[in-house]
DNA sequence: CTGAAAGCGCTTACAG
DNA sequence: CTGAAAGCGCTTACAG
């Protein structure tokens, strides 16, 4: 059996009752500091730690937030779980990772999330069944869709400004060419893939520009795959607009293996702005996701539901930034 | 507050005693499959799920696993991350995950994974300094040391075949130049990064091959600063030993940049094998890291012990393979 | 401010 | 196999 020392054995070495020994680790409330100092010097001593698990039991909440991720291998994603570990941790909250294989997250990633009474959820690049979500919400727990939008506006979702970034995007080309354009699409059944093909191409076709759509799957290999087909299809096109960075990646490494100039022939741009197109490799453009800026205000509006639960639900939209590099 | 469930509620419901019911939930206790019935019947009605905490509480132990990390930029870790939560899911384990930006896990840090008394710990590129080491033996928490070896021998670490890695490293060179090698390391209070040199050094040094050694930091910035440095002091040398991927990749850009042919002038080598490894960017020859194998290797070890805690120390190696591609 | 006591939701000997 | 009861280590009204 595990040694454990508990408030008991403090309390009798410092000369006071449980309950004071309690009262100096529990933050609010009060006591002298004279036996502050006593209570403290005894649990020096002993090596004492409140037990988190009698706490959570008592106080019925923890200070754990589940982080659900699938695209791990995408550099975005660790650049995202860095700094929610980062933020939370400021705020005396653990992440308990929960990484899924599947599109969908299972039931089994579901019954962790709710045996261990989370403070609150993040679902970033995994998609959930409404009725899954109604769990956490009638379990009171909040939930945030971190880079993904519901399509019923019950629930609370922090995204980047898809949809006038892409049409940046799109002015951006249309300015400067009027051949065929290609907008490469990540996993379709994504909110960020859909409000970023249709952004941009609602600005093609108002401007007449001849627009074409490939599906894809957000990794680097579907990026080059489906760069591969489209010059097998025909000539290479006057711009692609990938869905992500780390797909653009995938197309930049197919043109040049083709012999295709960028951004002469073919302008590149991506989606993300990972640490990666910045490279002298692939000096890509992109539009940069505020990540800091997204992962503020998801702590923010889970901190405060913990807080006080009101099951507020909104679709946050945070504004990223064009990073103009040399492929286009 | 939030609304909950006991087994109290499902054992009225159910008609039979609060006991019948934590059996069924508890793995190994044993019921009639007419109790079990019933108890799951009203479980189900009542939307009944055992309380980990309480649980935790009584059992005085958990099914979290701590894993702590730092360098999650390179995507040799987000893989590791991955595979861990995996294979312990399968297990029935949880990860809390812990972010260190200093090179030394913070006191902070450790404070969480013992305030959770995690079942495990496992460190993997962060240092942790040896009195802190100590209180997880002292509390009889079992810990591996992932991709790290400690100088003393009281911890289980797995690792890779460094040391002979990076002498068949140098042995793959010698066979083919015998003009300047550089190794260029990571941080050097790794081990990691002191065991590649050291095998690569050894060998060199033995066939009396000139060699010169670069002290970096494990990313990529750092391999293309040094590339660059190494270029701004002489000719380029015959072959570049980065001791990571990603360095290597920050050397090749760098070379590139410069106008120096790989592998004809410079031969470029990395290692762990991460997944832009095999871009067409890069095609980087490296030595691939069996992280299947070192994740299992430590779970095992891990289940082992919390099964029955004995403190058993050792250094794993595990053998990775040599992965020739077109920059040598 | 402090202490004695109740109680959070479980598991687990102990009888029956 | 099942139930009544003790107890895990805390927090928190309630008196004093």
């Amino acid at each position: 059996m595990k040694p454990t020392v508990n408030a008991k054995d403090v309390a009798k070495l410092a000369g006071v009752s449980q309950s004071s020994v309690s009262r100096v680790f529990f933050d609010g409330a009060k006591v002298t500091e004279k036996t502050r100092q006593k209570v403290l010097a005894a649990a020096q001593e002993l090596g004492y730690r409140p037990n988190e698990y009698a706490r959570s039991l008592i106080t019925n909440s923890t200070k754990i937030i589940g982080l659900v991720m699938k695209g791990i291998q995408n550099p975005f994603y660790p650049q995202v779980l860095k700094q929610f570990t980062t933020s939370f941790k400021k705020h005396g909250y653990s992440v308990l990772f929960v990484h899924t294989n599947n599109d969908e997250i299972q039931n089994e990633d579901i019954e962790t999330l709710l045996n261990y009474n989370v403070a609150g959820v993040i679902i970033t690049d995994a998609t959930m069944s409404l009725n899954v979500a109604e769990a956490f919400k009638k379990n009171q727990i909040p939930l945030v869709f971190f880079n993904r939008k519901l399509t019923t506006s019950n629930f609370y979702s922090v995204c980047c400004n898809n949809l006038s970034a892409s049409r940046k995007i799109a002015e951006f080309l249309a300015a400067r060419d009027d051949g065929l354009m290609v907008y490469i699409s990540g996993n379709e059944d994504t909110s960020t893939s859909r409000e970023r093909e249709h952004g941009f191409a609602e600005v093609l076709e108002r401007r007449g520009i001849p627009y074409q759509k490939y599906t894809s799957d957000f990794t680097y290999e579907g990026g080059y795959k489906t760069a591969q087909q489209i010059l097998s299809e025909g000539d290479a096109p006057t711009a692609i607009f990938a869905a992500n960075d780390i797909m653009a990646l995938g197309v930049l490494d197919a043109l040049r293996k083709q012999g295709v100039n960028v951004p002469e022939q073919t302008k590149v741009i991506g989606f993300d702005n990972i640490d990666m197109a910045s490279w002298p490799a692939y000096e890509l453009t992109t539009w940069e996701q505020p990540i800091e800026k997204m992962v503020d205000e998801t702590v923010n509006y889970l901190l405060g539901e913990i807080d006080e639960y009101t099951g507020f639900a909104q679709a946050v939209e945070v504004d990223g930034t064009f990073v103009e590099r040399s492929t286009t």
